[in-house]
DNA sequence: TGTACTCTTGTGGTCTGACCACATGGTCGG
DNA sequence: CCGACCATGTGGTCAGACCACAAGAGTACA
């Protein structure tokens, strides 16, 4: 402990005084994105708790996306923080949506308000940088044939993270991630009650091609609406009550 | 940022497999919110791992929010799977935060979109339930003047959480006390910047209400200028740099 | 009979020590 | 000079032993 001596009010469990202190030295700046957190065994000595009560508390950083974790020796090694988020916020709606936490619907209407903001950023945005989103679209038109539907939608998430992206702001990509990743399986669950797969997978690509128009010919409200039609659409044709 | 893992086939960690083992049975239905998890030493058992790694998996459903734990013996005891979310998202965003994963501005950024899409939804909404929120309002009125800023902030975000609350999208709800919580150490750090506390906590009173009154009176426009105002107002206030 | 007390049981919380697998980097022999 | 080998340090895992705690069963006593 270094300067401030206030002692975290909330802190009954071992593990959770790991996690304090890593959050401190993070806020203060000790630690920061590339470095390596310490040692298993050199922390929980330092703090007094045992190794298991560090393992808990590292376990919880990686599911959060905090840090990534290797075995063996040499600078790769131990636990290192990630500088960019990945991970934790498609895991923590996941299991959030199977708990039954997040209602799916919830899920759907929070990424339509979602991707209306980002369209709206983009359109905003004096040179958007749209080449990823393009090249994915190329990619489903070009194989279309021989895309699966899994193939196909897994793409389809891709154009919408890449769209989140390129509107630069960190946070709304991760709740993208999050949000699509949640509602993976009940996505892929729909397609055998679609009238015809070929229809709609054309439909979405034409809808793709259309929100990226809108945005490069700066349509703000139409972009919008598209997407959003884009995106309640598929779930109208799927059969799932959310809320439209 | 991950393209989500989609389903982990194989889960080369022992504490996955037990994760995983939940995440199944919740997509099943064989866990539902209220019940109980197996206590650790029967599953370690049951699963074949060591209970430290069915220790560290209840540790990451425990902050993801999923459930509690409890010692002793009786019904309350053990880990049980909360019905209604809370704590996840925030955790998750505050270390995100405070390992500049996330950048301040980026949160800021999408606080203003969701909120924004709260009072939408508000508006439009029938009967919208504002009886919290406006309780809120009425103790910050009443005990103004013993309200330390810390406080006063304190009821502040519970009007706007009570706002999204109301709106009725649990995700939304989570998101926003989420952001809130990630840079409350911000939000308070900036209160010395402040030419002058009362001055400022009177304004955003009033503006409290006018967005409440905007609600009230069906006024879209004005009831979302009014949210993005106020928020980025203060922000511009206390000099801190988010965009706009 | 009823009430208060004690004890048993089952739970999570923690620590210790012992392995294992693995990746690196140095050492030694050719 | 180079390749094979080994020492070291890291996370990953397990087993076992305690502890604190809460509920409920059992018991003693009035």
């Amino acid at each position: 402990m270094t300067p401030s001596p206030t002692v975290s009010p909330t802190a009954h469990r071992a593990w959770e005084l790991v996690l304090q202190r890593i959050e401190t030295d993070l806020l203060e700046g000790t630690l920061v994105p590339g470095d390596h957190l310490p040692p298993e065994r050199t922390l929980a000595t330092d703090l007094g708790v045992g190794r298991s009560s560090v393992r808990e508390a590292y376990r919880v950083l990686e599911v959060l996306g905090l840090i990534r974790t290797q075995t063996g020796s040499g600078p790769q090694s131990g636990a290192i923080i990630i500088a960019r988020p990945s991970g934790g916020m498609s895991t923590l709606m996941r299991y959030q949506v199977a708990a039954h936490g997040y209602p799916v619907a919830d899920v759907v209407k929070t990424r339509l308000v979602l991707e209306a903001a980002v369209v709206s950023e983009l359109v905003s945005s004096d040179a958007p940088e749209l080449a990823e989103a393009t090249q994915i679209l190329d990619t489903m038109d070009s194989r279309t044939a021989e895309l699966s539907p899994s193939d196909f939608l897994a793409l389809d998430a891709a154009f919408h993270l890449a769209l989140a992206v390129a509107s630069g702001n960190t946070v709304i990509a991760s709740m993208m991630a999050g949000l699509r990743s949640s509602v993976e399986s009940y996505v892929l669950a729909g397609v055998p009650a679609l009238p015809s797969w070929d229809d709609t997978a054309a439909r979405l690509r034409q809808e793709h091609r259309d929100i990226l128009s809108a945005i490069n010919a700066g349509n703000a409200s139409l972009a919008a609406s598209a997407i959003s039609h884009h995106i309640s659409g598929y779930y109208q044709e799927i059969n799932f009550p959310s809320g439209q």
